[in-house]
DNA sequence: CACCATGTTCCTTG
DNA sequence: CCAAGGAACATGGT
C-alpha cells in the first residue's frame, strides 16, 4: 500500500493515537519482518518504552521512543513493502491473518500486518542514512535535482524509483508526475532540459502534495475490519466517485488521457509498469 | 494455469 | 570501482 502520500497520512493518524503510549509488550509472529534485529532483542529492547513521537522518512515510518524519563532516545523503523499495514486495535479484535508483529500499548494493540512480508520493523536504522532529499522539502533543489540527472543514462522513469535521487517516489507518483510535466518515461534522464527537469520537480512535489490532501480529505478506514483502510487505486470495484479522476495514467492503459484524448499505454521498464501518454508526454 | 501487483536488496554482467 | 539489468523475496487477485 504504501508511496510517501500514503506513510504520510498513516503517520498523521497514528502520532495522536500513540504519543506517551508505554509499549507493555512484544510479540513476534514473523521473525523475518523484524531483522536484523533478533526477536529477544527487539522485547528487550521495547518493553516499558514510551512512544514520543511519530514521523516519516521518505516512506518509512518512524516511532521515536524513549526508555526513561530522562534516558536516551532511540528508534523503531518500519517500512509497509508492497501490502504492509499498522494499526490500532482493540485487544479482543482477533488478529488478522498475516499480522507480524504486535505491540501491547495497554487497552490497544498496535498490529503491523503484511500480507507478502516484504516490510520491515526493526531497530536498524540504516535504511534511513541511505536515502536522498525529502522530495517536499526545500532541500530538494533543481540544481540538485539536475546533477543528479545529468551524468545517467538511464530512462528518467527508472530514475525516479532511486531512493538515493529523490526518497518518497514509488511506481505510481512516478508515472503521475511524468504526465503532469509532460515528459516521456523513456527519455533518458541526462537528456532533460533544465526546463524539463524544473517542471518534473515541481510536477513531483504537486501530486505527492495533492495525494496527501485527498489522503486526509477523504474518510479512510485504518481499523482491520475490511479492504486496506487507505486510498489506494486498488479500490475501484466498490469505491465511491472520489476515487476516480485521481490518477492521471497509473493503470489506465487502453483509457483515454483526461487532457488530450489520446489512448494510454503501458510499457515495462525495469520490470515494472509504466503508464503516459504519447501524445502528452514527449 | 498464467500473469500481475503500491518495494527493496542482492547477484551478475559489462 | 560503477552502472544497469534481473531475480528473489511471498501471497493473493484476476
Amino acid at each position: 500500500m504504501p508511496e510517501l502520500p500514503e506513510v504520510e497520512v498513516l503517520v498523521r493518524h497514528l502520532a495522536p493515537l500513540v504519543r506517551n503510549r508505554t509499549i507493555r509488550g512484544v510479540e513476534v509472529r514473523r521473525e523475518k519482518v523484524v531483522r536484523p534485529t533478533t526477536v529477544g532483542g527487539l522485547q528487550r529492547t521495547l518493553r516499558g518504552a514510551r512512544i514520543v513521537g511519530v514521523t516519516r522518512r521518505a516512506k518509512f515510518f518512524v516511532f521515536d521512543l524513549r526508555k526513561r524519563r530522562r534516558g536516551a532516545s532511540f528508534k523503531l523503523v518500519g517500512h509497509l513493502g508492497m501490502t504492509g499495514r499498522v494499526f490500532l486495535a482493540p485487544k479482543r479484535q482477533p488478529l488478522p491473518k498475516h499480522a507480524a508483529v504486535v505491540l501491547d500499548l495497554g487497552r490497544q494493540n498496535l498490529v503491523y500486518e503484511d500480507t507478502r512480508y516484504f516490510g520491515r520493523l526493526s531497530l536498524d536504522t540504516s535504511s534511513l542514512a541511505k536515502l536522498g532529499p525529502e522530495p517536499l522539502r526545500p532541500e530538494f533543489t533543481s540544481a540538485g535535482f539536475a546533477s543528479a540527472l545529468k551524468r545517467s543514462t538511464q530512462a528518467i522513469k527508472v530514475r525516479l524509483l532511486d531512493q538515493t535521487l529523490v526518497a518518497g517516489i514509488g511506481n505510481i507518483y512516478a508515472s503521475e508526475a511524468l504526465h503532469r510535466a509532460g515528459v516521456s518515461p523513456r527519455r533518458a534522464a541526462r537528456n532533460l532540459t533544465g526546463v524539463e527537469v524544473s517542471r518534473l520537480r515541481k510536477a513531483i512535489r504537486q501530486v505527492l502534495a495533492e495525494a496527501i490532501r485527498f489522503g486526509s480529505t477523504v474518510p479512510l478506514n485504518f481499523g482491520a475490519d475490511d479492504g486496506d483502510g487507505l486510498f489506494y487505486y486498488g479500490r475501484a470495484a466498490n469505491a465511491p466517485d472520489y476515487y476516480e479522476e485521481r490518477l492521471r495514467v497509473y493503470d489506465r492503459a487502453g483509457q483515454r488521457c483526461r487532457r488530450c484524448g489520446a489512448t494510454i499505454r503501458r510499457i515495462v521498464q525495469a520490470a515494472r509498469s509504466t503508464y503516459f501518454c504519447p501524445v502528452c508526454q514527449r
